[in-house]
DNA sequence: TCCTAATGATACTATATAGGTATCATTTGT
DNA sequence: ACAAATGATACCTATATAGTATCATTAGGA
């Protein structure tokens, strides 16, 4: 049972590096060999973070990825969302079929409140304290 | 983002009814008939709860499946490990590979966390709470 | 101006897991 | 003996995860 998978760990990964970076704009052939990520996947990776607002980029020569805004202004959470879609612990696995209990499912309750607990704690941590967690 | 499969699932409605039979055994085509649920998929799920000790069964004629042990004494907990296994919402997603941040990820910590909330909450629930909640 | 280093868009492939089916062997009550 | 049940096990299929590849586009600098 996954909470994380595997490309947004890589996102986390490449986002700390980026945040910490001194340079104007950060390239995805400087993060693959920092952080030994196959680049073709990196890249996909980098252009969805891109597409959804958490990076900017620029084009051409000396471009490369960028915060789209504070270190402490991006959750964990944004970041999940973006390649998992909604934490929805609770949702039901017929959703797509009628499910006979829908109504007073005895699951949903329990599944609810762990689902809850989960939305609090990754909406409460930030890229920001994600960083600052690094100890060489 | 599941916490609960399909098979986990079946299992728990399957059990409800086994608790809630007045019946010394319940057969299979009983379940699949009242549960809707395929006979193949449903024999192997109750197959493995047997093996995993929850049920206890009765092979030839007149035979079935019937709880172990009370239900009160049945986690949910319990059921999932049987077909999820552990649950381990901060397993690194690199287990089986060199990570090079083993000893300081900054993950690992907010998920622990996440993790020790649900497996209290699941270790809560017994099957005997799930079957109280029904109401027609 | 042209070359090169970069991203944008997008299509494709491989592997693992979830979900489900099928079959033959074995057991047991009637 | 026979029918009704489980035990063991192998197989299949669809979807999701993880990763690759390619061509188009853009922009800085010699």
């Amino acid at each position: 049972m996954k909470l994380i998978t595997r490309d947004t760990d890589y996102a986390v990964r490449a986002l700390r590096e980026i945040a910490q970076s001194k340079e104007k704009m950060v390239s995805t052939v400087y993060l693959e060999e920092k952080l030994g990520i196959p680049r073709a996947f990196l890249r996909k990776i980098l252009q969805l973070l891109q597409k959804s607002g958490i990076l900017d980029s620029a084009k051409g020569n000396q471009g490369g990825f960028i915060l789209a805004r504070p270190a402490q202004d991006i959750l964990l959470l944004d970041i999940i969302k973006v390649f998992q879609g909604d934490v929805c612990v609770s949702e039901c696995v017929f959703l797509k079929e009628p499910c006979s209990q829908k109504s007073c499912c005895p699951l949903r309750g329990e599944l609810k409140k762990i689902e809850n607990y989960a939305l609090e704690r990754l909406g409460a941590v930030t890229l920001k304290s994600l960083s600052a967690n690094t100890r060489k």
